[in-house]
DNA sequence: AGTAGTAAGATGTCCGACATCTCACAAGGG
DNA sequence: CCCTTGTGAGATGTCGGACATCTTACTACT
């Protein structure tokens, strides 16, 4: 006969105390919101250390492991940093990249990337609408100067600071429009992107198409115009689109779930005549 | 608590390090992409039940908490669903609402749920883009269900399931856009929505004026006009953004940071006169 | 005074055991 | 015959301890 059934409650000697029976809900899970509740009332603000795991074991009566795995589900999430050797911390709200957790839940290969770009374009335009309000003489300058880097790398020819000087203009942008959570899930997308950019400059030599696309973008937001800003994003994003889908077919693989062209640009300008 | 000596864990961002990985990468870090490289293969696919946690073990000849830990990593990112009792899956995409892991990281106070409403915005103008190409005859009803289920519970004055139906429609035209992606975002804020959404209505009763924004925005999606559809998403943020606001004046904060009501609409529109 | 070595503290990892839930299937009673 | 009961296998949840490794600070030696 073995242990599990309807064995009368006897407590196995050295097995401990299982707390768990109390709650119905996982350990895991009240923990979490336990350090979640701290943080939110305050007492934990963000750059905060939190004891140590066996500490916090001991202060919830809990196993060392579900203190873990609580925090684990906060640093997924974002609310904390957990650094080898010195401690787990309240991270800032949003300031970190916290992307050393690369999402990775589609590795973008064809028609998955289109959903990348789709998606890029409602931030993007989401994006320049606000630069076109909050955008400071500083933004623009940086924007301004992007720009002429991603330029200068395209002449060169020098692929790899093409791509990178590529993602820094759109970072940028985003910076420019001065929201935090916005620019938070514009970066979650990005190590999706890298792949596919470096790849398309490299097949194609197209680079050079897109500085003008950039330069579009700055002009709309110099001008505080959020209608030209998020034509010229739909444009300079359709474009890379367009050679996705290119690829795409060439490849072999049938671009069924991706847009055309002139869809797509009807679909996200407001002027008729913005895919010329 | 004094904790000021210790600056929090902070990394050189500056040189982008895609890949600064050359030390020695935490086991729990290569299980997770192990696993999430068997999907990506096909190896396993959504539905699939993946091998017991001491199966696993062995076969990547590590210890069972890693793969543990491996496991909430991904369950959090939405990638597993696990089932005490049952094993662990590989979660449909996006099927089933995987808000079993609240997230409630930032209560989102004031200015920064404004943040939140701009960023709904960039990703709703998205969606209703691609859903005026996209959406079903199915995806049309269901949205249309949506609504009446939304204005018959405001008619009720059943300010709970209001707040559902609500969330239910937002949901429904997201479904309609066929981007999972898109889809993931937007349901990585939702949850910061929920509190601001019931104490709105709570407070203002004002829901019934929403009911017209909702239906405006599945007869543009009806019509194929992502113009149209836009617009009404615009202005039905917008009118969401301006309660937020009267709100946050009252209670005495300074909104310096929030945009006005015309700002708004004039950046986010095409339609000059969209505000009326 | 400067540097190397060392100790303390924290997270990372592994192991083994028990607890509890879910499901399938067989045994029993209406 | 159907329905209930319970028994068992299999899986996740939790606990406790031990050791490994990294970070930091302090000490001791040159």
């Amino acid at each position: 006969m073995s242990r599990s059934g309807s064995a009368p409650p006897e407590r196995p000697a050295g097995a401990g105390t299982p707390y768990a029976a109390l709650a119905r809900r996982p350990v895991t899970e009240v923990i979490t919101e336990m350090i979640t509740e701290r943080i939110r009332s305050g007492e934990l603000r963000p750059g905060d250390k939190l004891p140590a795991e066996p500490e916090l074991a001991r202060q919830f009566q809990v196993g060392r492991g579900s203190v873990r795995e609580a925090i684990r589900t906060l640093h997924t999430l974002g609310v904390l940093q957990v650094v080898r050797g010195r401690g787990t911390f309240v991270a800032e709200p949003m300031s970190q990249p916290h992307s050393d957790q690369f999402v990775g839940l589609s590795s973008a290969s064809g028609p998955e990337l289109a959903e990348i770009l789709e998606v890029r374009i409602g931030l993007e335009s989401a994006a320049v609408s606000l630069a076109c309000v909050r955008a400071t003489k500083d933004d623009l300058a940086e924007m301004r100067k992007r720009v002429a880097e991603h330029e200068a790398a395209a002449e060169r020819g020098d692929v790899h600071a093409e791509c990178r000087t590529d993602e820094d203009f759109h970072d940028s942008l985003l910076r420019a429009a001065h929201n935090q959570n916005l620019h938070a899930m514009y970066r979650m997308i990005v190590p999706q992107m890298s792949d596919f950019r470096l790849e398309t400059l490299k097949l194609e030599r197209s680079s050079q198409r897109f500085v003008p696309g950039h330069r579009d973008i700055v002009n709309g937001i110099v001008a505080r115009s959020p209608q030209e800003s998020r034509n010229a994003v739909a444009r300079h994003i359709a474009a890379l689109y367009r050679e996705l889908r290119t690829a795409v077919e060439e490849s072999g693989s049938s671009p069924r779930e991706m847009l055309d062209f002139p869809e797509l640009i009807a679909g996200f300008t407001s002027d008729p005549e913005a895919g010329g």
